[in-house]
DNA sequence: CGCGGTATTGAAACGCATCAAAACCCGTGG
DNA sequence: CCACGGGTTTTGATGCGTTTCAATACCGCG
């Protein structure tokens, strides 16, 4: 009945979880793992494309991503969710969806305060994982505001592949990246047609290709000379103060 | 000396601090303010255009901003820091700098790690200052994705107005907003010339002003439209997606 | 009065959006 | 097995918004 990939089971203890040495829970020692548990309300699988309206949940296994809607019917992509991450429905309007099949742990918003009241370990871990998200949106705010689209799309793709490889989700040469090239383009602040152009091109000098679901990584220098900044030249912001 | 408005001295007790309401500390009960004192490692007054070291600190008065350079010498503004706001320099290669003089105190992180240990309240008014801060960034983002400049421009001077008012530094008709046209363009990823293009059309039109140091909100359902979607019609996602 | 930083204006060039259409891919059903 | 259909990718042509470059005007201050 399923003409998409399986919807990954969760394993049925916190202590086997294969994401948790990248989660929220893993400054957990494994002595109070049980306690994890008081926190978990459910879990629930999904399909990709769907809606996800649960406030707090770690994503275990598949893809999902936070947009909101401009009112012209356009989309904003804020960010993309990894096996793994906690994710925080805000107040405001946004939605969060899942990109690919996906499983996840739903967690109850007060028993985690509790839990975070009496372990300021889990305090700042949830807080760590806040200042990378902001990282993480200070990172592409930059690529919005001063990148090219190469460069936008060279440096997102570095992104992706830099957090999937710290949790041993991918190999040097490349990594499972199911992104279409429309989230890519709403993501990075482009039209769709304008993403695959930028794709094609780095396609065609060999650096990188994204297919099928597969991001492959020919020619990492070049990308990263891509990510940095194509402009001319680059005196350094001293050298050009100091020019003229 | 100084050719520039003073620089305000900051009171001697933490009790007494005009911005605590609004600041990290807000939700120490008065009874233990004096534990405060102990996270406070100094207190320092720097002059506009200073770059700041210290790696956390609480705005008292004055703006100052984070940026990052770019390779070819520009510059991506990436937050504005009011009075009240906690400032965290990242690990990343981001400046804070003061954008107008401005005074703040110091904090020692292991002791503030150590308040927030004990004091399960303080680690979540800490949470919620970060998630705002994300809020922003996201809003941000979604501006420099899908709004053209004068979208951006309006977006982000009522984004600063709110911020102020909230903390009582504004009334409805404007405020003190000391940016620089090179500022806006900066945090809005746009050149100065346009940047100055539209806040011309909006004086133009009678929607706001921008100058010297003072914004002006002549019309603010006009400056609210403007930094909803100017585009035409605005069906609506739904509509659209069922029109054709 | 003159200077440096800031704001303003104009003209030309360019990157990206938009519109339109074709190619492709894959699952579905005849 | 092949034709069909919807979603996705690709390619091309045209227009617009923004950048860039170049001057000029402005303003507070020494």
């Amino acid at each position: 009945m399923s003409r998409n990939a399986s919807l990954t089971p969760l394993p049925g203890s916190c202590a086997a979880c294969a994401v948790r040495p990248f989660a929220l829970f893993r400054v957990v020692p494994q002595a109070r793992v049980g306690e994890i548990a008081r926190v978990r309300s459910g879990v629930r699988l999904v399909r990709a494309g769907e809606a996800i309206h649960d406030s707090i949940f770690t994503l275990y296994a598949g893809w999902a991503f936070s947009w909101t809607a401009t009112p012209d019917g356009r989309r904003q992509v804020l960010d993309f969710h990894l096996p793994g991450d906690l994710v925080e429905r805000s107040e405001d309007g946004a939605e969060v969806e899942a990109l690919t099949d996906a499983s996840f742990c739903i967690l109850a918003r007060d028993r985690l305060c509790d839990f975070m009241g009496r372990d300021p370990g889990l305090a700042m871990s949830y807080a760590e994982g806040l200042t990378r998200d902001r990282a993480r949106l200070r990172e592409r705010l930059t690529s919005l505001g001063r990148r090219d689209a190469a460069g936008r799309v060279a440096h997102l793709l570095l992104e992706l592949h830099g957090r999937l490889m710290r949790r041993g989700g991918a190999d040097a040469r490349g990594a499972a990246v199911p992104l279409k090239q429309a989230h890519l383009a709403d993501a990075l602040g482009l039209s769709v047609e304008h993403a695959n152009r930028a794709l094609a091109a780095m396609r065609k000098d060999g650096i990188a290709t994204l297919n099928k679901g597969r991001l492959e990584i020919l020619d990492r220098e070049a990308l990263e000379d891509m990510a940095g900044w194509s402009g001319p030249a680059q005196p350094g912001v001293l050298a050009r103060t100091l020019a003229v």
